[in-house]
DNA sequence: ATACACCATGACAAAACGTGAGAGTCAAGA
DNA sequence: TCTTGACTCTCACGTTTTGTCATGGTGTAT
């Protein structure tokens, strides 16, 4: 468990940076201390890691933090458009080199506007951005959330834990219960009402995240009691099986 | 002589970006239309290259500015911090190409923050400036202008093309005339009351700004009346001979 | 003359932090 | 135990560099 200031160190990333990313739900930390400290461990490193990377691409933070956090996100797809992105921005940096050099040592005047012209490169960025969005299911999550306030996203985010949190009296029935099956029913419908149609597939999605001992598992267990993220993740896997 | 568009398209720089340029004094249209339309000719475009230089190396466009409208300005120096900051950029990129393709292909999972952290070259970067920054020159500017308001700037420069004026009504005289020589003091004293102590070295970097046919030439005769600018530029050359 | 593409100014917005105030924390030493 | 100094927190406002209207004037081709 690492305090922001060592994280910054480490990684290289100001302090208001990791308050904002904070802020704005990008990297919460692993765990905040008794006295409000955040704490981060390693897997909060992995995540600023993949953070950095799309950051790096142009990507908006609030759009890293969209594809992030679903259960569908392709990592193998991302890091492919993310090497093709440095290659492009490599040559881009190769022509400014060669402008540079070619001004520097020849005296050379000529407009050589290609050299700045990002245009190529902002454009496969675009093109990138877009591809994540053409998700039928990011299509259907901005169409839910399109006009809403901060606040109704809030209110929405606050239901979905509300949810989650029905788990929790149930813990000591068996995942495969009726009780908790209509529990993992209504966690489904709940997301896809306010987030995106929730198949069978996505649902395994979630409950992979959910139970896989990350920052999920964690901030499940802290606001519905220890064991319920775990205990989700069991329903759900026997509700799609 | 070129519209905002066509600099827009040849460029890749964005209309609204050549209007605040503009609007900060970093890049002045060349001429104004009758309507006022911007009108941007060859050597406008090569003050724009200048400038995209040091923008791609992450100058504060104020900074830009100021350098380039130095006459002390040392376009070599510049270039050769430019394209070590470029070849250091060139290697994070290819640090970055690494770890991606590390990631993407052997499922490396280390972290390897190094490939992110962008403090050497932003301590290059920042030492650069300084460099800038640490000229008798700046400082004396810096100390002069701190805690001024923009219109008291504004004031001063105003005040600047007011003594500039003087030469005009004595453009029949010789050059070297004691009236043209006054008026060269007084500008020279003008500097150094409000810029940074003129040495005559700089008085004559100044004379060759003034009269080299630029956009400080035509700003200059469009203000004080044709011929001005290259008058005031011959005043200076005898008066430093 | 009227459509249409283009330009100007002005004002507001937004992205991603920076900066500073005011106040609470923590470990180490006097 | 008390203090000191280095950290931390949360506002809250500032900054830089554009993007995005809104509104209104230009220029020209049909």
């Amino acid at each position: 468990m690492m305090t922001v200031r060592q994280v910054s160190d480490k990684t290289g990333v100001s302090i208001r940076t990791l308050h904002h990313y904070d802020s704005i739900g990008l990297l919460r930390p692993s765990a905040v201390s008794e006295a409000g400290y955040r704490l981060y461990d390693e897997e909060a490193l992995e995540r600023l890691q993949c953070i950095l990377m799309f950051r790096e691409l142009q990507f908006p933070l609030k759009e890293i933090r969209r594809i992030m956090d679903s259960p569908d996100f392709d990592r193998n797809r991302a890091l492919e458009q993310q090497i093709t992105l440095l290659e492009l921005r490599r040559e881009h940096i190769d022509h400014l080199i060669t402008l540079a050099r070619g001004v520097w040592m020849l005296g050379v005047k000529c407009m050589d506007f290609k050299a700045f012209d990002t245009r190529k490169i902002d454009e496969y960025s675009e093109q990138a951005r877009k591809s994540w969005r053409d998700t039928p299911t990011w299509q259907e999550y901005e169409q839910k959330h399109s006009g809403l306030s901060d606040e109704q996203e809030q209110a929405i985010a606050e239901g979905l834990m509300a949810v989650i949190g029905e788990f929790s009296p149930l813990r000591d029935q068996p995942a495969a219960s009726p009780a908790a099956q209509a529990a993992v029913k209504r966690l489904q419908d709940y997301m896809t009402a306010h987030y995106y149609t929730c198949t069978d597939q996505l649902l395994k999605g979630l409950g992979k995240m959910y139970g896989g001992g990350g920052s999920f598992t964690e901030n499940i267990n802290q606001a519905c009691g220890d064991g319920t993220a775990e205990f989700v993740a069991a329903a759900i896997a026997a509700y799609t099986a």
